[in-house]
RNA sequence: GGAGAGGUGGCAGAGUGGUCGAAUGCGCCUGACUCGAAAUCAGGUGAGCCCGCAAGGGUUCCGGGGGUUCGAAUCCCUCCCUCUCCGCCA
């Protein structure tokens, strides 16, 4: 949610932000619904303002006095108008804040233009795509992948792109949690182990509810959403608090799987590990003072590269146009690594700067101990990183001329082997 | 799942229809005293929204929602949560 603050004072801003995103928001419609409220609630008030008037004066008459039975009278009166006007404020209330959820998150100046993946900035790229094994084959095609990865028996026990991971596939898979873990904890993130199913209100305060509600599985009959990334319960655990400012930034990593219905994705992408409907993934969070989130984002990038260049994978950077970004992002960065088997990058982290954005829907505060005052935070996250595609990647670009997968240096204290084997 | 108790400000804890955003204590801030500190004394100390250039004014909030009433922290309904005991269980 934007300020409304600004959408009043600064109109041209919004409009100029939601063309940057490339949405089609009714904007002027958020307008109308916004001087509507304030008039009806203005106008309430007043009448409150009425009744909390008489209420000390009928309090000191005498309640058989007729003066006592005047006022009364005239009170009745006022109090129905209170009721019917109240009704209508609720209703315009309403209306307000479901027109202000429609607006998009401001993108930030260093956001290029742009609408389509081909207009995302490469902002760097690291590492020999070139020189990777000219044999390699993408990951399913690896002989005794199925071995490691049994996704028919996934697909019978729960359904199309649940996989089983066995022996040395599951050992991996653990190893590079384990590792994204340990170094998250190195860059100064407290490991949290988080709820991993949310109530509707998290889902709403970040975002995935009302929009993506089919993107989320659902349980009946509680009404618990299986969370899509750790940045859910991470950013709803402070939800309707206020921090000290002495104590940001908070920084906080969680390993957790995540469960994406990822409906209407049909298509080539599918394949293998690249993309699963559950996935465990490291996920980091902080919370900030406004004033240095952008440089929190540049450290926050900076730590989920790290990893990939402690695994020897090469990877490439992306700044994401306006029309890229998720609608409550400021600026994002995407970390994609080389598959040398399927000769194509694969997304495995999206580091994002929010500003106030969720802070505002979330109701998450700070307060600084000079001046008293209150203020949002900023909230960022990031996948450091999401495991399966890492995985798949080790295994395209490791593979040897034995069909082993050499395991990174950096990994094998983790794994306790040199190589994976298929056999 | 069953029975009972309870949810009030940063914390503890009063308040059972009227002048209550709410006593009191602790904590915190400011001032006095002191070389300084402690102790003591005095004062202050919640959040949001609306109007206003501002000064300031108005209004909402006592777990959430709804109701009764001229008026609700207080009465009624409902939901959620916490605690104790019992049952079940990794």
């Amino acid at each position: 949610m934007l300020d409304p603050k600004l959408i009043r004072e600064s109109p041209e801003l919004v409009r100029a932000a939601i063309a940057k995103k490339h949405l089609a928001v009714d904007f002027d419609a958020v307008l109308a619904a916004d001087a509507a409220w304030r008039a009806q609630l203005q106008e309430v008030e007043r009448l409150r303002a009425v009744q909390k008037g008489a209420n000390a004066a009928m309090a000191a008459l005498a309640k058989g006095s007729p003066e006592f039975a005047a006022r009364l009278a005239e009170m009745r009166s006022v109090s129905s108008q209170v009721k019917e006007r109240e009704a209508g404020l609720k209703a315009a209330e309403e209306t307000c804040r479901e027109a202000m959820l429609t607006l998009p998150n401001l993108p930030h100046a260093s956001v290029p233009e742009g609408s389509t993946p081909e207009e995302n900035v490469v902002y760097s790229t690291h590492g020999d795509t070139a020189a990777a094994a000219p044999g390699a084959v993408p990951h399913w095609d690896v002989p005794g992948f199925a071995r490691l990865f049994d996704f028919e028996r996934g697909s019978k026990v729960t359904g199309a792109g649940f996989p089983f991971f066995i022996g040395d596939g599951a050992r991996l898979s653990r190893a590079l949690i384990n590792f994204f873990l340990e170094e998250g904890a190195r860059s100064g993130y407290v490991e949290v182990s988080p709820p991993i199913l949310v109530n509707a209100a998290s889902a709403t305060a970040t975002g995935q509810l009302p929009d993506k509600e089919g993107q989320m599985y659902e349980t009946t009959p509680d009404r618990l959403f299986a969370i899509p990334t750790a940045e859910v319960p991470l950013t709803n655990f402070y939800r309707d608090e206020i921090l000290d400012a002495e104590a940001l930034p908070v920084r906080r990593c969680a390993y957790t799987p995540c469960f994406r219905r990822e409906a209407g994705s049909y298509g080539k992408d599918v394949r293998g590990l690249n993309r699963v409907h559950q996935f465990d993934k490291v996920e980091l969070l902080k919370w900030v003072a406004p004033a240095t989130s952008y440089d929190e984002l540049e450290g926050l990038r900076g730590d989920a590269e790290r990893l990939l260049v402690k695994l020897g994978l090469p990877y490439r950077i992306l700044l994401m146009c306006g029309g890229e970004l998720g609608f409550a992002q400021s600026k994002k960065y995407d970390l994609e690594v080389w598959a040398a088997g399927q000769r194509r990058w694969l997304e495995v982290s999206s580091c994002s700067n929010f500003e106030a954005f969720q802070a505002r829907r979330a109701q998450i505060r700070s307060r600084s101990r000079e001046t008293g005052r209150t203020e949002l935070v900023h909230t960022l996250n990031g996948s450091a990183l999401a495991v399966p595609r890492v995985l798949a990647a080790i295994i395209e670009n490791n593979l040897e001329a034995d069909g082993r997968v050499r395991i990174p240096p950096a990994l094998v204290p983790h794994f306790g082997k040199s190589h994976l084997a298929f056999a």
